[in-house]
DNA sequence: ATTAAAATTGAGTGTTGCTCAATCTTTTTT
DNA sequence: AAAAAAGATTGAGCAACACTCAATTTTAAT
């Protein structure tokens, strides 16, 4: 163990905590008793008892509870971001790619029982909007890191044809992924297991239908439409002469 | 005041308090500090100072923190489903329909400087999902109370052939509600102040054509588009020949 | 005026996030 | 290998927290 962090750098620059260290031991307990008694009601006391050490060494590695917190949320963000990044590049149609990163985005969240959405929540909560320091910067890149690969999946679509060139990317991914946090939510309170995939095609079907060119129009009766007025012009062209 | 709770009766049986009382005076004292300094940040006994009580009688009369917190997003709640449900009647069209309870959502939720998004989420964060109990259930129906007006516009709206009739109400529900709550997280952040309606529009149209009927090709303008051009053809023909 | 009931109080309780001087462990220097 | 310096770890202690309850004050009924 004299080789130390090792381990792959974060998005933001941090490190993510050697296997086995005491950090990612007090991060999992973290985790553990965060999932299984909420953020609120678990104690750093507890959490260091879990982990196997004392209180004074979680306030050492991590500070405060809030960046201990702060550190699950980023090693979190990281793992969201991979994994999607990963699926991202086999995939060439854009609707197959918003729906392969809306089933990955609710798998991922799913897993963990939802402590990923509450941490984000919390920090959004006790985050008040006058107050703009460094810590609010990280999760808000840790975010943009995320949702760049829907970005991406916008502009080649609109570069491709697919999708309308005046759709506004800012509020499309506010759509996509507001859209997807609430259909978690809906699905966690009904218990949707094995449907899972129906209720996402339901709730990207409407987005994709939004936001993608309206073909139909312009190949049938749209292009007919085209057609005549050519047709017509000519005519007009004859009588003006 | 030999009179007393002659308020009207919220929608989950509850009574609001009458204004002057102490439940009145406690409940804006907490809004005040939790506006200005987060939930977390604001303890019972600063609430209590502020509204001149002492703590034992904010205890008496709410129970806990939570359940403060808990009357104060119930009245909120309340002046939100009201307002929905009053403009919305003078209003035929679905599109517009959809676009006021969009605006009167962002314009009521930003009034309080995102507080009720904090308490729903501080509830949510708090609620483990293995919990079933009365105050899950009451906090549901005061949504479901709400989020109906956007039902009946939907069903209204598949009446009247406006929307697609294989439309996924709970999907659009979330789609249409998450995305307005992470498009005025955006706003915020942005700090998007005159172009609001232009960006509520922005984020609401892709939902509009995602769900309504694809059919101005053939019932209007563009009906009348093909009238035209069969004429025009029959003149044309005759001018030809 | 007397009594019963209800409302109000604030000192007290256990727990919280967090600090820090003291202790233990590792590394460096001699 | 011994001594010294540097770093990591500890847990008792602190202020602040949500919340309780016996004692007190206020109100209502007789």
């Amino acid at each position: 163990m004299t080789e130390k962090a090792v381990a792959d750098t974060n998005i933001d620059g941090s490190r993510a905590p050697a296997p086995g260290s005491k950090e990612a031991a007090i991060m999992d307990a973290a985790i553990y008793l965060f999932a299984d008694k909420g953020l609120q009601e678990t104690s750093t006391r507890k959490i260091a008892a879990e982990a196997g050490v004392s209180e004074g060494t979680l306030f050492n590695l991590f500070g405060s509870k809030r960046e201990l917190m702060h550190a699950i949320l980023a090693n979190m963000y990281q793992d969201l971001t991979r994994k999607a990044t990963e699926g991202f590049r086999d995939i060439l149609g854009t609707r197959d790619r918003l729906q392969f990163l809306a089933e990955n985005h609710i798998r991922t969240l799913q897993a963990d029982n939802g402590l990923f959405i509450r941490l984000v929540h919390s920090y959004i909560g006790s985050d008040l909007s006058n107050v703009v320091d460094v810590t609010k910067s990280q999760l808000y890149k840790l975010n943009q890191a995320y949702t760049w690969v829907f970005d991406l999946a916008i502009k080649e679509g609109i570069e491709r044809g697919e999708i309308r060139s005046d759709t506004v990317l800012p509020a499309a991914r506010d759509l996509f992924f507001g859209g997807l946090e609430y259909c978690m939510r809906t699905m966690f309170a009904h218990e949707v297991d094995e449907k899972f995939k129906d209720y996402i095609h339901s709730v990207v079907e409407p987005i994709w239908l939004g936001i993608k060119v309206q073909s139909e129009a312009s190949t049938g009766s749209g292009q007919h439409l085209l057609d005549v007025c050519e047709r017509l012009e000519r005519v007009a062209d004859k009588l003006e002469s």
